[in-house]
DNA sequence: GTCTATATATCGATAGAC
DNA sequence: GTCTATCGATATATAGAC
């Protein structure tokens, strides 16, 4: 099955995946997700009997679990890690650009929306972004040789990144990522020239 | 009327305000708004003729406007400036914790939400944070000469509060907000030991 | 200005033919 | 496993009595 049209439960998570992205939890209906995905209404509750609480879970846990990657493998991409975070932040101005700023992070618009009103999906949320800081932190630990350094390192670089998103996406401006790069590269460089915390 | 109880309008725009800050604008009713603010339907359309939309923007403006005074307010309270930073974190550590991480950033919900589906909307929210920006580029300013560095400050500043509002409500942990407040610290510390960038 | 009733559309979810 | 029809609830929005 590698090379034809996806199967329809994948077309189906990966049009979720994109409008839960773009739109939101609320904002998505199970009816425009079927449209796109070209499958028919019934399927979704074929393929998820959880309905809608069940197909948002699942998009949660798996495009966090690829971006989380996706994001690791660019930072690995570059070996020093002052110039990997400047080039990460610039990747992410470049691209949220390119794609008219509609796809950002695939996870924070529904975490802020269910945060107060559904418990499984806030906390398919935090597991996503613990996976996240818990990735980074070893990343950061290659250098930054004190752990607390390298998890508020990480910390930072998420929230920076999740904050630069929000900007970013409401000015249609790309100069908020770039800004969180170079806070963050020199939040990196003071790390390492100070290899204990004061 | 400065004493009884908020008139109808009012209480319409407090209970939008309260809502949209915590389900978002799709997740929110006009239906259920009317009710929280003890309102009868009708009136949120004799009062907001423009419908959600227009009673959206307004909240957007006003709640904006305000919680950038609040955290001015709060930043001016103490005189050293990385005191300063390190206790308004602090701050919105203590209160998110207080109000069962429901109530943080009154417009980054809604903004994730409209960004891509609702241009009058999305305007309002780049208008409130720009406004932010240009208060935070103005505090900075005191002490930090370069107005390169003013602006990135704030601008840093904002977006760490704003990541870090969404890992703390997805965690229902204060501990990011703690994160944010001392990367930021530090960030203010290295701009005023290196007054011109290097 | 206040409040109710209702119109129209869409929501998530289900049933059942094929 | 595919697809359509439809359920009941809820959404925004409007009309009109009081």
């Amino acid at each position: 099955m590698g090379q034809g049209q996806p199967d329809t439960r994948s077309r189906i998570q990966g049009a979720a995946t994109a409008l839960f992205r773009r739109n939101g939890y609320s904002g998505t209906g199970l009816k425009r997700i079927a449209t796109e995905a070209d499958a028919p209404f019934g399927s979704i509750y074929h393929f998820f009997p959880g309905g809608k609480q069940q197909l948002a879970e699942e998009t949660i846990r798996t495009s966090g679990g690829e971006y989380g990657r996706m994001v690791l493998a660019l930072l690995e991409s570059v070996a020093d890690p002052v110039e990997s975070v400047t080039h990460a932040f610039e990747a992410a101005a470049h691209d949220i650009a390119a794609n008219d700023y509609a796809d950002a992070c695939p996870i924070a618009t529904v975490a802020l929306e269910v945060a107060s009103t559904n418990e499984v999906l806030r906390v398919a949320t935090a597991d996503v972004f613990e996976e996240w800081v818990g990735a980074g932190e070893q990343w950061f630990g290659r250098w930054v040789t004190d752990p607390n350094s390298a998890r508020s390192l990480a910390c930072s670089m998420i929230m920076m990144l999740e904050g630069a998103f929000v900007l970013s996406r409401a000015s249609r401006d790309p100069e908020p990522l770039r800004v969180a790069g170079r806070s963050m590269a020199e939040l990196l460089r003071a790390s390492l020239e100070r290899p204990v915390g004061d």
